[in-house]
DNA sequence: CGGCAAGAATTTATATTCTTGCCGGTGCAATAAT
């Protein structure tokens, strides 16, 4: 395009990152922005994301209002831009204290960076506070969460539409790292992109992360195996489970049977203790973790070798995001999913349990003054969703259609851990990636496919190839030294 | 859903069969009680 622009781009980037080259994704993120496009920039891990606003801002001089998911995540950012002499930067979270928050909302227009989560927006005195100082730019990192945790577990993440119609329709900049087109289709349609702004998409694929799964006759062999394979690859690694109790048994198991120093990690830890872990881990203090899908996001650690899966996740995106914290320095990692029979009822279960039943639905349609009284969390949704004046017939339709895409995405899942063919290429497919990779080695190695009409899962046919796989056990040996 | 463990019940005098219960993730903000 205009090659004046990349110029000053170039400069900005030598002059406050001290950097000569962008990576992937930036320059062409960059360039969409200041074109005065609203943009989606869907960058592999590890591309440097938060860059792209930071730049943007330091060359026009704007002010940035950046949603995040996490206060943790919040602090990272705010705590590396000031160390990299950005200094006018906040996070505005209910961690702060009184003082400081008085303090902070007072001098607001100081501020050309602030960080907030969708929920502390629906604070009138603060949201009128951002609102008054001028937004510039709308960043929504970790964009995924609008339709991830939307629709039924953080539901102020539709509202983010709403919040930048009131901020009378700044420039916004959504980045993710993980969306097929559909979800891209619909962060875009809840974010009120018009058909001038841009989506920009790289590859999924890393290639440096051999892909496995493995199908086995119980837990036992599961737990035997998992021994098997920590004892054999060199980490750190990290295994994801889909229930917290039994991290903490496997985290124990791991402990006694191996050398290893394990532990576990999921959103029963106290906040010092998740601090602890992940610092631990993070400075090879210790070589293994046993987490949940809480551990993760904003987790910055380069040489993670292998990512096992004890339990499938919901979906191919969360499996992606996780598998993606692997080998982000570049290195041959590996991926490895563990399957016994039986292991999506867990799934299946979680499923169900995140989505309002239709009777609740009705009956409390009827009676919203009951919802008042009642302190579980599960109606939480249900209260949200009504607050926003949704009908119970449009309700029930949205839930719905929410069981059924989160139906279709683990029957997916599945389907992957027994498909045949490639299992990169199927991720690429998922995805809908153009990216066409060439199977070969350290690509990816499967086991024999089972009956999934077992399952009472029904499946569409895929086509396939036959392909030939090299020996899984002599690429282990190459890839890894004992 | 479906598999498994703990406890109860049945008789098989101490082991077996039957029944019941349980599993199952992600976080924000703001408030209340020590």
């Amino acid at each position: 395009m205009s090659k004046e622009l990349s110029e000053i781009l170039h400069e900005g980037l030598k002059k406050y990152f001290g950097f000569d080259e962008f990576k992937e994704g930036q320059e062409e993120t960059l360039i969409s922005l200041l074109n005065r496009h609203s943009t989606l920039a869907i960058l592999p891990t590890g591309t440097g994301k938060s860059l792209c606003y930071q730049l943007f801002a330091k060359i026009t001089g704007r002010r940035v209002l950046v949603i995040s998911p996490l206060i943790s995540l919040m602090q990272d950012q705010v705590e590396q831009m000031k160390y990299n002499k950005l200094t006018n930067v906040v996070a505005l979270t209910s961690s702060l204290s009184r003082e400081e928050r008085n303090y902070i909302l007072h001098n607001l227009e100081k501020y050309q960076f602030i960080f907030a989560s969708p929920e502390i927006l629906k604070n009138e005195y603060i949201f009128q506070k951002i609102k008054t100082i001028g937004i510039e730019l709308l960043v929504v990192d970790e964009a995924h969460c609008i339709v991830e945790w939307g629709p039924d577990f953080r539901p102020d993440y539709l509202l983010l539409g709403e919040i930048r119609e009131k901020l009378k329709n700044p420039l916004v900049l959504a980045l993710t790292a993980t969306a097929t087109p559909k979800v891209a289709n619909e962060i875009t349609r809840e974010l009120n992109f018009n058909s001038e702004d841009k989506v920009i998409r790289y590859s999924v694929d890393r290639p440096n992360i051999m892909l496995a799964t493995e199908t086995l006759d119980s837990e036992k062999e599961k737990n035997n195996r998992l021994i098997e394979l920590v004892s054999t690859i060199k980490g750190p690694g990290l295994i994801y489970f889909s229930s917290k109790k039994k991290a903490d048994e496997i985290a124990e198991l791991l402990n006694k049977k191996t050398r290893l120093k394990v532990a576990s990690y999921h959103a029963d830890l106290n906040l010092e203790d998740r601090y602890s872990v992940q610092h631990q881990f993070i400075n090879n203090k210790l070589d293994l973790i046993c987490a949940t899908s809480a551990f993760g996001m904003g987790v910055n650690k380069k040489d993670i070798r292998y990512v096992i899966h004890y339990h499938l996740p919901g979906d191919l995106e969360s499996y992606v995001q996780e598998i993606g914290r692997a080998g982000r320095d570049g290195k041959q990692s590996i991926a490895i999913l563990l399957y016994c029979l039986g292991d999506e009822n867990i799934q299946y279960q979680i499923l169900k349990g995140s989505l309002p039943t239709v009777s609740d639905i009705k009956y409390y349609a009827e009676h919203k003054e009951l919802l008042h009284n009642i302190k579980n969390e599960e109606f939480e949704l249900l209260k949200a969703f009504f607050a926003m004046n949704i009908s119970a017939d449009d309700l029930l339709k949205f839930f719905a259609e929410r069981k059924r895409d989160k139906n279709q995405a683990l029957i997916k899942m599945i389907d992957y851990i027994n498909s045949d063919k490639c299992k990169r290429q199927y991720i690429l497919d998922y995805f809908q990636d153009l990216k066409k990779i060439k199977h070969g080695e350290n690509c990816c190695t499967y086991n024999k496919n089972y009956n999934l009409k077992q399952l009472g899962l029904k499946l569409q046919e895929q086509t396939k190839e036959k392909i030939e796989f090299l020996d899984y056990k002599e690429l282990m040996k190459k890839l890894f030294a004992i």
